[in-house]
DNA sequence: CGAAAATTTGACATGACTCAACTGGAGTGG
DNA sequence: CCACTCCAGTTGAGTCATGTCAAATTTTCG
């Protein structure tokens, strides 16, 4: 995939809520910056400050924090068209205690917070497309929350597998599993058990 | 509390964001009306559209759907200064599954969803305000998701009333023990097992 | 092919739910 | 002022959902 590709794509992804004219365009794709990384490479750690809004042209991410034991705990799944980041760092300027890693060979194209608060100030239609997306993030996070409150372990992975159906073969059981809040091991469980309503 | 008050609670609300011109005050009070209700009124119900974007001035409220076993689950709990709705229903103007019922009397200020989006084009300090609340939003969700997911029941009860100190004078303990996704009589069980640790 | 990583299995422990009964306080009407 | 009801909260017994840990198995990948 070659530089113009990917900042297409970029457009693409803004043209599906706002309307750009051709002047904002090059206004904002020369403050995007394009990043490849391989699997398992870090875009954050736990501690730093997150600087950057990054949009995933290609592959796929992690997110993930430690528990007190150590372990990993997956907040967030991430592919192609979306938006990854720890919100909360970004946005108070504080370290964060996320870890966003590649689940495999992956595209970024990422623009500093300083850039983006300049272009919020000088193309509205920026202002606009991110108030949209993040009330759009805001109501899929507001199911998700009451899928985590109100429904058993297995209704919850048979409606996450299906609304994303591809992430089985993309990410491992355990991530799966994790960010569902539930062990591998019973996952593991269940999937046998419901085997039939799995397919 | 009279008109003007009422009107200076949402200014002051918006000011704790953005700057507003006091030509913007006017354009932006006109809109909003007020709604005084009384224990038990609903804002809104399943099956409605909801059209209102909607602001507490005094008072509190509680947001919940029903299961299929018609056992209330509540969604969030507001007080003053909070912003209350179905943010689902509103934005995709689609019929809402929530019903949102005053906890005690209440005044509300509210604006359509017309009059915000006429708001959004006009002035700009209102849609920045609206994305540095909507970002805000987003964060406090997702803490709360970290909370739902990987934490026991009794650390969520405690961080909750720790967060928001009065909302045990305020709101039964069914409704907290719905919020949190547990059972009124587990919850009973856990405040006595662990009475030392909450005060 | 071999080593490391992911998944599965099974025994056991425990957190959380269900249901039904009980307690206690807050209205309400006589 | 009492009796009554209603609602919130508590208790306890029994059960189910889910977690823990350790081992076995399968898959992935160098």
């Amino acid at each position: 995939m070659d530089t113009n590709e990917t900042y297409q794509k970029l457009i693409d992804h803004f043209r599906e809520y706002v309307d750009l004219a051709e002047i904002d365009i090059d206004r904002i794709t020369s403050k995007f910056e394009i990043i490849y990384i391989k699997k398992k490479d870090y875009l954050l750690r736990a501690g730093q400050i997150s600087n950057h809004m990054r949009f995933i042209v290609k592959g796929s991410l992690y997110v993930y924090t430690l528990d007190e034991k150590g372990k990993e705990c997956v907040n967030q799944l991430g592919f192609e068209d979306w938006w990854i980041n720890d919100l909360y760092s970004y946005l108070r300027q504080k370290p964060s205690e996320m870890y966003i890693q590649a689940n495999e060979e992956s595209i970024i194209i990422r623009i500093s917070k300083k850039d983006l608060d300049i272009l919020f100030k000088e193309v509205p239609a920026v202002s606009e497309f991110w108030r949209l997306k993040i009330q759009n993030a805001y109501v899929l996070l507001q199911e998700r929350i009451f899928g985590n409150t109100h429904i058993d372990a297995f209704t919850k992975y048979k409606a996450y597998v299906t609304k994303y159906p591809n992430i089985e073969q993309r990410f491992p059981q355990y991530m799966i599993a994790s960010y569902l809040g539930i062990t591998v091991e019973y996952l593991s469980y269940l999937r046998k058990k419901h085997l039939s309503d799995l397919f």
